[in-house]
DNA sequence: TAAAAATGTGTTACCGTTAACATAGGGAGT
DNA sequence: ACTCCCTATGTTAACGGTAACACATTTTTA
C-alpha cells in the first residue's frame, strides 16, 4: 500500500505538502495540489489510520451499542442505523457496532479500553432498557455518549415525546369516536414502554374514559408475542373497538391475529401503531399510525456525538433533542 | 493514559523490557516481570492500539459481515456470534461488525480501504445469499475471508452438511410412518435454503414417496411469512401428516399458525425443524428438530479466519469445514 | 579452564502521519 | 530601496510501540 512518502517521491513535493493536500490545508499551490491529487489517485493512496490515530491521539471512529432486544424488533433499529451511517459517512468518522448482553462486549473494563486505547472516540447507544449495567460506567466516567429513543437523565439524548406522541394517538382515536380503546404494550423495563403506557392510561383518563385491564396486551415490542396475545384476547374476552400498538411491529403481530380470526380492520376494530417502520403502509391494510422519524434521529444523534467528541464532552451541557412526530393516517382505523 | 515509558520511568526498567513483559516474552528475569506486572497494574496500563497496529503493520481485528436479513432471523445470527466473541476473546484479536446492504457499508472500495488502511486483517460473513456482490470483492483481491453457513466456492467455510442432515430429518420422519410430508422453504437466493430444498425432494424421491408441491410453503427463513402462508394453506387446502421447515423461526411460526386453527401438534400434524434455536425448547411443544451446532461454527471460523491473518492467507488452500447435525428429539413429531 | 551458549537488559531505528517551527521568495507599503 | 508580511514549501520531532541488534553477565559444555 502507498504512503505519504510514495506520493512524495513520486511528485517532487515533501511529504508535508502531500499531507497539506490530503488535509485540504491552504497554503498549497494550485500546482502542488493537482500534481499531488494525480498521484494519489494513481497509486491510489489512503491515509494509514493507525498513524493517524496515534499522532492525532484519536480513533475518528464512534461505537454503536445495541442491545440483543433491539436486533429482534429490526425495523426500528435498522433505520436509526441507516440515519447514522449516512450522516458518519459525510464526517470523518467511522463507526463500530458492538452488540450488548454477550458477556464480553459492554462490560465495565471493555468499555474503557476502547476509550482509553483510542480504539473508539464515544459512543451512540439505542434505545437502552432502564437498569442497563453499563450506562452507568458510560456516565460515571464522562465517557462522550449519546443515547437514542430514550430519555435517560443526564445523558445527551435524542427522542421522541412519547407523551405527546402517545395523546395525538389516542386523541385521533378518541376523535373518530372510539370509546373503548385497548393497549398493546411494550417491554416492561424500557423507557419509551413505560412513557407510552402512562400516557396512554392519562389520556383515557383526562377524556373520561374507562381503562379497561382486559385490554392490555403484552406484547413485549415483538411480533410473536403481540400476536399470541392478541389471540388469547380474542378468544377468551371482548374486545375494544380500537387498539393502541406502543410499536407497529407489534401492531402488525395483533393486525395478523386479527385477520385470522376473520376479524375485519378496520371493519370491526381499529389500529393505530408507533413507528411507522417500512413494513407500516406495506400491510392489509396500510396502518395507520405515530411517525418518529427514526432516520433523523439517527442523523441527529451522530451530528451530535461528533460535537461532543470534537468539542470535549466535558464542556458541553447535556442536552436531549426532541423530535417532532406526527399521524400518517392510512386505512387501518374507521371513523365509528 | 499510562503509556510504555511510563511504566518504564516508575520501574527503572528500559521501555523494552516493558514491552517484554507486556507482551510475555522470554528472556526476562522474574523480579523484572513482577515490578512491571506491577507498575502496569498501578498505572492502569494498556497498549496503545494504534502505536502496535502502525509498527506491526496489523490492526489484530476481524470484520464480522452480516447482512440484513440475517439480523431478522436473528437467533440463528446470535448464537454463532456468540461462538465467534468468546473465541475471539481469548485471542489478540478484536471484533468488529458490520451490517451490509447499506450503502455506504460493504460497498467494493470501502472493503479494500478497510483491508488497506489495515483497519481489519481479515473477515467472517454469516451465510451470504448466492450474488452477493462484495463477496467477488473479497475473492479477487484476496482477503482472508472465512464463510459460515454457506459452502461458497473458492473460499473457506464452516458449515453443515445440508444434504446428509436434511436426509436425516426426512427419513426421521419417515421411519415414523410419514408418508405425506409437506416443506416450509426459506430465503430463495440463499445456499442454505437451496441445498435443503434439493435434499428434501431427493430424500422423498429416494423413498418412492410423492412430491407435491402445494405442499411447499415460502417461509423465507421468517416467523411471519411462515405463519402467513400455513395459514392460507391451512384454509385453502389439504395438510400432510408432516412437515420439515428449513429453519426453526419458520417451524414456530407454523406451529402457531396450526394451533390458532386448534390443530394439534403432534396429534394432527407432526413438525420438525432445523437449527436447534433457543426458543425450541421453550415452545409447546418443544420442537424436535436438526441440530445446527451453531455456537461451535462460530467458534470454528473464528479460529480458522485467525490462522489465515497469521500465516498468509496466500499460503493456506481452501477449505470447508463440516460441522455435524443430529436430531434432537422432544415432542412436535409423532409416529403414525 | 577456555570457549560457547544462554540469559537479561539496553540502544537504535522505524512504522506513517501531523504539528510546530523554519525558510525562501514575492508584493505591498512607505 | 527597505522593511514587513504573506505564501508556498521544507525540516524536525514527536505519537507509542516493536524488531533487530548489541552488550554484559552468567551458565553450560568440551
Amino acid at each position: 500500500m502507498a504512503t505519504i512518502s510514495d506520493i512524495s517521491r513520486k511528485t517532487g513535493y515533501s511529504i508535508m505538502t502531500v499531507s497539506r493536500v490530503i488535509n485540504n490545508s491552504k497554503n498549497v499551490s494550485e500546482k502542488a495540489r493537482k500534481s499531488i491529487a494525480k498521484a494519489v489517485k494513481d497509486l491510489n493512496y489512503t491515509p494509514n489510520a493507525a498513524a493517524r490515530r496515534l499522532v492525532k491521539q484519536k480513533s475518528q471512529t464512534i461505537g454503536l451499542i445495541i442491545t440483543y432486544e433491539q436486533i429482534f424488533s429490526s425495523y426500528y433499529f435498522l433505520t436509526i442505523m441507516k440515519g447514522i451511517e449516512e450522516k458518519l459517512e459525510k464526517t470523518d468518522y467511522n463507526l463500530i457496532m458492538y452488540a450488548s448482553n454477550s458477556p464480553n462486549v459492554a462490560s465495565e473494563s471493555k468499555l474503557l479500553n476502547l476509550i482509553n486505547q483510542k480504539f473508539i472516540d464515544g459512543f451512540l447507544v439505542i434505545a437502552p432498557s432502564k437498569d442497563e449495567f453499563f450506562m452507568k460506567t458510560l456516565h460515571t466516567n464522562k465517557i462522550p455518549t449519546v443515547i437514542i429513543g430514550a430519555s435517560y437523565p443526564f445523558f445527551n439524548c435524542v427522542d421522541v415525546d412519547n407523551n405527546k406522541a402517545t395523546f395525538l394517538a389516542i386523541e385521533y382515536l378518541i376523535k373518530k369516536g372510539h370509546k373503548s380503546i385497548g393497549l398493546i404494550r411494550g417491554t416492561k423495563n424500557r423507557y419509551d414502554a413505560i412513557e407510552r403506557e402512562k400516557a396512554f392510561t392519562e389520556c383515557l383518563e383526562k377524556h373520561g374514559l374507562e381503562i379497561n385491564r382486559m385490554w392490555f396486551i403484552d406484547g413485549h415490542f415483538e411480533y410473536r408475542q403481540a400476536h399470541l396475545n392478541t389471540l388469547k384476547l380474542i378468544d377468551e374476552g371482548t374486545l375494544p373497538t380500537a387498539l393502541f400498538a406502543a410499536n407497529d411491529l407489534m401492531a402488525i403481530g395483533s393486525i395478523d391475529a386479527l385477520h385470522s380470526r376473520s376479524i375485519k380492520i378496520p371493519g370491526d376494530i381499529s389500529i393505530i401503531g408507533f413507528d411507522d417502520i417500512d413494513l407500516a403502509k406495506l400491510i392489509q391494510p396500510p396502518l395507520t399510525t405515530v411517525k418518529q422519524p427514526l432516520y433523523n434521529m439517527g442523523e441527529a444523534a451522530a451530528s451530535r456525538i461528533v460535537e461532543l467528541v470534537e468539542t470535549g464532552s466535558k464542556k458541553t451541557v447535556s442536552q436531549t433533542i426532541r423530535m417532532d412526530t406526527e399521524i400518517v393516517e392510512r386505512e387501518s382505523v374507521r371513523k365509528l
